[in-house]
DNA sequence: AAATAAATTTAGACAAATCTAAAAATAATT
DNA sequence: AATTATTTTTAGATTTGTCTAAATTTATTT
């Protein structure tokens, strides 16, 4: 199926909804793409007549298998370029989102093998969330928010839920990193914040909205 | 500066163009990019606004200085790309230039700059063409058609003209690549084919129009 | 120097992707 | 159950890049 670069973002942001929400609705797709409601109606109808999701008008819509295909495709593509861009050329995390972003669009199969077989079929991206096989599989890891990891319990940071460049900055202080072992010492129920220990770090305290965007997997 | 993706393609083919003829006019430029005269004269009338290039009506164009600086820009990006898919992922020659095509419109200065370090700042793409260098420089290789060779004088394809799937085919079957030393051992007049000996290869004849395509610097 | 041919530009149309403002449908309150 | 608020869709425009067909300009022949 060919595909717009518009159309290939508004699946992809679509697939990344409905891991949320049952039904997506126009107005948070309008948000999390920035543009207007009316232009979501519109490319609803487009991507409705090829087929690629299941729209009710007034009652939200959801790719369906065939969306769910092209989705997992271009997030594929996107994480794949992601881990390029740092594991090999050396780029930091927060700054590889901008530019896979305009990678994923480029859609030769064959280069997309060579690349996932060139880095080693890698299994998840910079940001730890996992990068679909070439068959559309992914491998989801059993995590979990940090602030609902039991106490004292040795765990892995797994991934962060907002990857911006205020995240990188507060981990980079913290000295947190996807992979990093962690512990919950103290949970300071007033605010919900904690007190952690990252392994070779000195103890510190998060707050819990951090808290709430770290996730981690027991170890 | 700014561009679009469509605005990138014309000026990149204006510059290839332009190392031909001294002005480049609109029939030629639209058999070079598969479009419709009108197309071109549109796309002109926008980049002259841009100030991109002179253009006299009914009297051909050319690039300014800012408008070379662009599609320098662009090719370097290109070819990098190009390199980076024969030399890291182990493609085809052939195959590569679509691709980049596509590659060569993601603009993220600290990626393509990152990229060339990677690649150890190739100065030659896979096609033995210049790749210019951050600053826009190119080193032109003074190289001359294998039909201007003088007999018996050792030689190195330095690259092809034609860049396709039929090239590649014919190039492949005389065991002919970028870098093979080459010399003349007989031409004939009635139809300029020649007769050419390829370092460790037998020794064949290939056609005039051959000749003509195939690019050499001494040795 | 006309007449004819070739190249180029203009005029007008169209598809894709977006927007704003207005209308319509659904949801929430009183 | 009305009224009000929210969400979503439609109507109508706009921008970009493209096209065909007609008009215009330049080049080439006779
Ligand atoms: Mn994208
Ligand atoms: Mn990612
Ligand atoms: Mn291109
Ligand atoms: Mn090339």
């Amino acid at each position: 199926m060919k595909l717009s670069e518009s159309e290939e973002n508004y699946i992809k942001s679509i697939y990344n909804l409905q891991v949320k929400t049952e039904k997506v609705n126009t107005n948070s797709l309008a948000v999390f793409l920035n543009t207007s409601p009316a232009s979501i109606t519109d490319m609803l109808k487009k991507l409705k007549s090829k087929k690629l999701l299941e729209y009710k008008k007034y009652y939200g819509f959801r790719l369906n298998e065939t969306g769910n295909t092209e989705a997992l495709k271009i997030i594929r593509r996107h994480r794949l370029w992601e881990f390029f861009l740092v594991a090999k050329l050396g780029m930091e995390w927060e700054k590889v989102h901008d530019i896979a972003e305009e990678l994923e669009h480029v859609s030769s199969p064959e280069l997309i093998n060579r690349l996932d077989a060139y880095l080693g079929k890698p299994k998840i991206d910079p940001h730890g969330d996992p990068i679909p096989d070439e068959r559309g599989k992914v491998v989801l890891l059993k995590q979990k928010p940090l602030k609902d990891l039991a106490m004292k319990q040795n765990a892995i940071v797994s991934s962060v839920s907002s990857q911006g460049h205020e995240m990188m900055e507060m981990l980079n202080h913290y000295g947190i990193g996807i992979g990093s072992q962690i512990k919950v010492l103290k949970s300071f129920e007033f605010d919900g914040s904690l007190q952690i220990k990252i392994a070779r770090k000195p103890e510190c305290i998060i707050s819990g909205m951090a808290a709430q965007n770290i996730y981690v997997y027991d170890n």
